[in-house]
DNA sequence: AGTTGTCGGCCTTGTTACGCT
DNA sequence: AAGCGTAACAAGGCCGACAAC
């Protein structure tokens, strides 16, 4: 089309036509195999760069029956933990040659099932999913779905291979910065206690909170969005008996702060609040927040190195735990004092 | 392997095998063909149903030179609006019965070309540019790529397809809402010019201002950060001429407000804001935000319907503009009276 | 007689082109 | 002409055969 003929797509045959070998070769070369000799290997790499010759991945997908693909499983995609981890899962990905198929499930009419069914149907070597509820996992485990599955999530699981950043760990970090801080009445405002993530913050904060001697009390169960955060606040029309929340996410964090604001409170002063998960604005926030902070670029990289080993027949680090991190910042301080 | 034979995947010709019939009768009930009679059709698609078979999707694109997926370069994916684009974007292909493979720019090492490498090496039928920066559009001109290409952008465009949402529309919304207000003095902290929607929003924020009067001066240039917005704000150690803002995003309009109450300022008694894209936490930030959402759902099925219509050699919309909607809430309010 | 390097043929699964009733 | 079938093809990978050193 361009003038010079043959500016179409060009194949491994006529890149092996050129270099003056079999279209095998050409393959050997490109997948590094050992016994092709110096000169030869040379000669294809050159003749390959000069037509811009690439393989066809559909057409290797047929013949290795491996499409190099992860399919993701997104729960609430639009949630930052959950956004933010598809995107490192994806990043890492690319970066180990393999491409990415997520479906979020959630608000859409999507389930568990729907979703593999798509994902094995585009043909995937390994699932990941992200994010999940307890249920999506009880339904995950009753599918054969004949690939490696990891889940991330922070308990070790018979079935899946599992990465996750340490809940209890950050938890822990959150509870022991209040409870030095001089705090002894706490309350956790946990997330919609089917997420695991969500159950397993509220239950190392129990754990943790018992051994400060942190006076027990019920628990609030929100659904991980401001408004709810907001519309629990408003409820508190005067200083309730404890001095400080644990709230599982910023988000559900914020809303809290908007509504104890609007009800004449302020934090930290009547009350300290810490969050979970260290969004962008979260430093900005009016009082900038304390919160537990999630490394999702390594949560990115450890999970694609567990499936790709699982894929390719290495040795699979059955669970890995991802350390949290603390940032200290205005929200939290010493109780009220009266 | 469990017992029952052939547990492994089938494969149309087996369908066709039981279902009595010739694959390719197969693949015509499988792609609604005309001349299937009825009795034909159902048999085959008992048969389908009972072995439950798929068709392979990396056959079927090595066959018919068309992968049914979506490539989708993606500009700092990290934010808002362009994570928000991506995933209405892929949840429309998914419905239309595409798969989606992005790639984001940005931070990462990669170039527009090396992205496109990618994306055309895991063939691609077509291609989605989203949130772009000026360069980025250019050096995609000079590339010959070969399927049809959407930019996300507002202007018109010789050589692409665009959708986006209608920032001259948005921004004229933010201006009114300001001068109906009684503002004449009126700064634009603006995202960075060489993206196509800072630059945009910067146009349309000129050239309204104009028509109502309202006092021009040097517009600031941000980074769309809330940590520029709060650096900026905090060099303001007495209150500026102006009376409002028009931040191009929430993000840096939220570091404004908290750089702005450091300062002792407050918002919007002294100085009232804008925003731009209304984040999940923007009603809840103190003061809620006031801003210009845009419907990032909308804007994914317009972008799929437009390149679903150019692959399949359907009457394409050259260009396709969304509305946004202004949210009035609390960041805003009447001129100080100094 | 072994290694090392290369070749051709057949395989993957579905679609396109054409042809026969 | 409606309804279906056969052959060729898409772009690679696997494997046995065989030549060269």
């Amino acid at each position: 089309m361009a003038g010079i003929a043959g500016s179409d797509k060009p194949n491994i045959r006529q890149v092996a036509d050129i270099a003056g070998v079999s279209h095998m070769t050409v393959s050997r070369v490109l997948n590094n195999y050992p016994n092709i000799r110096e000169s030869t290997r040379t000669r294809v790499l050159e003749v390959i760069e000069e037509l811009n010759y690439r393989p066809n991945s559909a057409a290797r997908a047929l013949a290795s029956q491996r499409s190099r693909r992860i399919g993701v499983i997104v729960d609430s995609s639009s949630e930052n933990g959950p956004a933010s981890t598809l995107r490192s899962v994806e990043l890492a990905a690319r970066q180990a040659g393999y491409s990415v198929s997520s479906i979020a499930l959630g608000s859409d009419v999507m389930s568990p099932q729907e979703a593999l069914e798509h994902l094995t149907a585009l043909g995937i070597d390994a699932l990941c999913v992200i994010a999940p509820r307890s249920s999506s996992v009880s339904t995950l485990r009753t599918l054969a779905i004949g690939v490696p599955v990891l889940v991330i999530k922070a308990d070790r699981d018979p079935t899946f291979l599992t990465v996750a950043v340490d809940q209890q760990q950050g938890t822990r970090l959150a509870v022991d910065h209040l409870a030095s801080l001089g705090h002894r009445d706490v309350l956790h405002v946990a997330g919609p206690l089917d997420w695991l993530d969500a159950r397993a913050r509220e239950r190392a904060f129990h754990s943790r909170a018992r051994s400060w001697g942190i006076h027990e009390r019920a628990i609030v169960i929100g659904d991980w969005t401001a408004d709810f955060g907001y519309d629990f606040a408003r409820t508190l029309t005067t200083l309730p008996d404890y001095t400080a929340m644990f709230v599982a996410n910023d988000e559900m964090a914020f809303g809290v702060i908007h509504g104890l604001h609007e009800n004449g409170f302020s934090v930290p002063r009547d009350i300290s609040i810490v969050g979970f998960d260290d969004l962008a604005v979260s430093r900005h926030f009016l009082p900038p927040l304390t919160t537990v902070r999630q490394d999702f670029a390594a949560l990115g990289e450890r999970v694609v190195e567990a499936l790709r080993a699982a894929v390719e027949g290495n040795e699979v680090p059955q669970r890995t735990a991802i350390p949290a991190e603390l940032l200290v910042r205005q929200s939290t301080g010493p109780p009220r004092t009266t």
